[in-house]
RNA sequence: GGGGGGAUGUCCGAGUGGUUAAAGGAGACGGGCUGUAAACCCGUUGGCAUUGCCUACGCAGGUUCGAAUCCUGCUCCCCCCA
């Protein structure tokens, strides 16, 4: 199966400019795909685009991670109906190394690493308006998505509505420095990339197509990547492994096929026969979650996620406790606070009253005694039946 | 520059002097049913405290026995005209 005809199958590809295909895949091209460092690392939402990116790597196409280390200085208003706000220079230059590290895990060294913040400084305003900003009619401008829901909603200021320049004109710099062809991204960056397309087609700069892939959501529609702690972090120190793998083992039947499809490197044949397994083997979530950990965290990370889900609900092994100080094991709320579990005694004490935390396998009432615990005892503790933590006294 | 509208809890959104910790919806969380699914039903959803207190309706003051609701100033946003 051809990488084109994959990515079809996969259910990866929303839009693309005319001509792009297999055709136009079957000799290595250049792509490249861009991040703006909004956040200080990535989240599993944003899996999908660096996943794609993967699988024409390893078609054997050269990929280019651009980090907006200049565009996010800007804002993109794309997907967003109310005006961003703006960072410092110095948090979005720690983001996009980090971010940068990130994809690196990901992608590799041999992929190539660029920061659109090298051209987008030296280039002057009427360099912008002149090179850049005579080939966008107003009418064009105008009639993108991005721009016609927020000048008819919340407003927007011309910074934002500036930005197609620059993202074009990206596209250009990579077009002549590295002969860059495609622009690959989330289907809310399709009025961003036809609007490279073009600025390049204006310029006599032939060959370039974009594509997008579909926005990954939720079976209610909902935002995909996020939980009740929040995002789904590929920081480790944010999310850990476990909590990652624990995120996707709890995927929904109906959506673990397109995950599957969609997110991880297995192949086609390997995953329409873990979408014929009977749903409640969790055959699929657990072969989603154990392939997703394993390529974001590593063997180290899976073995670690493993470990902790087999000791927290298999009962075996040792988990991994929460220090909780001395005092703190004066009450239940106290306790399940210091763990973590819950965010304040009052929920605590709402959740004892509904039946929703558990010591051990014993649901706590008002009336449970506390434990006495050694210095080596280790208590678990539950909430409803997803949430799982170890804690043991503070030495 | 002129005129008008707006800022409410995680989000959307009611509320225009009193029983309003603030309707309703969404989301989230818990319980039940299950498979650590989905759907459905029930409950909870500011904090601290064993029925009381504190904090809260953009910010800062003021009027009042009492304000999210009235007044003043400020900040931000939107729309229209120039």
């Amino acid at each position: 199966m051809s990488l084109w005809e994959d990515l079809v199958w996969r259910g990866l590809v929303q839009d693309r400019s005319q001509g792009l295909g297999a055709s136009a895949l079957a000799a290595p091209i250049t792509l490249y795909a861009g991040y703006d460092p909004t956040a200080p690392s990535l989240h599993a939402g944003n899996l999908q685009l660096i996943i794609t990116m993967r699988r024409f790597r390893d078609a054997g196409h050269r990929v280019i991670a651009l980090a907006g280390g200049g565009t996010g200085l800007i804002g993109d208003p794309s997907g967003k109906n109310a005006e961003r706000a703006l960072h410092d220079e110095a948090t979005i230059e720690a983001w996009a190394t980090r971010i940068e590290a990130q994809i690196r895990r990901l992608l590799g060294d041999d992929a190539i690493y660029e920061n659109n913040r090298s051209w987008l400084e030296p280039l002057t305003a009427i360099d912008l308006l002149r090179d850049v900003g005579k080939h966008f009619p107003m009418g064009y401008m105008l009639a993108k998505e991005s721009v016609k829901t927020r000048v008819h909603g919340e407003g927007m200021t011309f910074t934002e509505f500036a930005y197609m320049l620059l993202q074009a004109y990206d596209y250009a710099q990579l077009y002549e420095r590295h002969e860059c062809r495609l622009q690959i991204g989330g289907s809310d960056q399709w009025g961003n990339i036809t609007a490279g397309v073009e600025f390049l087609k204006r310029t006599q700069r032939h060959g370039a197509y974009g594509m997008t892939t579909p926005l990954l959501l939720r079976a209610d529609g909902q935002k995909f990547g996020k939980s009740e702690e929040g995002a789904i972090w590929l920081d480790p120190e944010r999310t850990s492994p476990y909590a990652f793998f624990q995120f996707f083992l709890n995927t929904a039947d109906d959506q673990v096929g397109t995950l599957l499809r969609r997110l991880t490197l297995l192949s086609r044949d390997e995953i329409e026969e873990l979408e014929a397994a009977p749903p409640e083997s969790r055959t699929a979530q657990r072969a989603l979650a154990e392939h997703l950990v394993g390529i974001v965290h590593g063997d180290e990370g899976l073995r670690e996620a493993r470990e902790q889900t087999e000791a927290l609900f298999g009962g075996r092994g040792e988990a991994e406790a929460v220090p909780v100080a001395r005092d703190a094991l004066s009450s239940w709320p106290a306790v399940f606070v210091a763990a973590g579990l819950v965010s304040s005694l009052s929920e605590a004490r709402r959740l004892i009253k509904g039946g929703g935390l558990y010591a051990g396998e014993e649901r706590v009432t008002e009336a449970t005694p506390l434990p006495e615990l050694g210095a080596d005892d280790v208590l678990l503790l539950r909430k409803g039946k997803r949430e799982r933590r170890a804690v043991r006294p503070e030495t």
